[in-house]
DNA sequence: AATTATTATTTGATATATCAAATAAATGCT
DNA sequence: AGCATTTATTTGATATATCAAATAATAATT
C-alpha cells in the first residue's frame, strides 16, 4: 500500500535505480576490458568464457547468458569472423552447433580473466556477504514477480 | 575475501543477476504496454512520460532516463514520426531542443498510466519496503562503485 | 570583434535486442 | 515409410547502445 511511496514516478522505480546499476557496470567492465583486448564487447568476452567452461549447444549458452537466440548467433558470426570461435554441427543431433575456441581465443581468455575479477571486485567493494545475499534474493522475488507464464 | 565464494563465476556474479531481472522486467513491461499501446516500445513509453513531466531539454531528457545523447535523437525521431512528439528550437539558445507531446501523445500517456502502475505492482508483488529500502542501498553502493572519474 | 573553446544535438558505423518467419534436422504418430 | 510436430538455428526488419566525428550555436578569451 504504502509501499510505493518513494517509488511512485517513473524516474524513481526500480527498473530506473537496476538499469541505472546495470549501465554503469556495463561502461566499467567495457572500459577495463577494452584495455586488456581491444576490439571485444563485453557481451562476446562473457560468452566467450561462458562457452569455454560450459560445453553446450549455442542456444543453451544463448539462455545461461539470457541472450536472445538470433542475438547469439550474430553474436557468435562476429566471434568467428575474428577468429576466436570455431563452429561444427554435432554429431548426434545435426541441427545443433558446437562452438570451440580457438587458439587466439583462449589467448584472449587469459588476458580477460584478471581483468573480469578486477571489474566484480570494483563493483562489489566495500559491501558485505549479507548484502549481497539480501541483493541476490531480492532480485530473485523480482525475477520470479515478472515471470510471464508460457501456455 | 570470501565475499565473493559463491559469486565467483561469470555466470554467477552481480551483472548476471540483476541483468536477469532488468531482462525479466522489460519483457513484461513490453508485454502488458504493447496490449495497451500496439506499436510502443518500453523505451518509448518512458521516454514519453518523462518528457511530460519535465519540463527539460533532450539532452537533460537523456540523461535521466540514461540515454545516450545519440540513442536519443533517434528515439525522438521515431516518436515525432509517429506523430507522439513534436520538437521545436529552445528561443533562448538554439543548440537546445523543446519536446512537446502532442494531442496523440497524451492520449496514449492516459492508456499508459494505470499498465504502468499494474507492472510497477506485479514486479514488486510480495517486497516489503524495507527490501526496496535495502535494494536502492546496495544497488547505489555498486553504481557508486563503478563510477568512472572523468578527468 | 575575431578567434577559440564549450555545449547540444546529429550522423555514421557497428553491436546487440526482439519479434516473426524461414530452414533444416529430429521425433512422434499413424 | 510418410506426414505432422517439435527443436535448433538463421534471417529479416526494426529499435536501441555506444563511440567517434561532424554541426551549429553559445560562451570565453584575447
Amino acid at each position: 500500500m504504502s509501499n510505493n511511496m518513494k517509488f511512485n514516478t517513473p524516474t524513481t522505480t526500480v527498473l530506473y535505480s537496476i538499469e541505472e546499476t546495470v549501465k554503469a557496470y556495463r561502461k566499467l567492465c567495457q572500459q577495463n576490458i577494452s584495455k586488456v583486448v581491444p576490439n571485444i564487447t563485453v557481451d562476446q568476452a562473457l560468452i566467450l568464457i561462458v562457452i569455454d567452461r560450459n560445453n553446450m549447444s549455442q542456444s543453451e549458452i544463448a539462455d545461461l547468458v539470457f541472450k536472445d537466440y538470433a542475438s547469439m548467433t550474430r553474436i557468435v558470426k562476429l566471434m568467428i569472423d575474428k577468429n576466436y570461435l570455431s563452429k561444427a554441427l554435432d554429431d548426434h543431433d545435426k541441427r545443433k552447433t558446437k562452438l570451440k575456441i580457438t587458439e587466439l581465443g583462449k589467448a584472449i581468455i587469459e588476458k580477460l580473466n584478471p581483468m573480469i575479477e578486477l571489474n566484480r571486485e570494483t563493483a562489489l567493494n566495500a559491501l558485505t556477504d549479507k548484502e549481497l545475499e539480501q541483493l541476490h534474493k531480492i532480485l530473485s522475488k523480482i525475477t520470479q514477480n515478472c515471470q510471464i507464464p508460457k501456455k
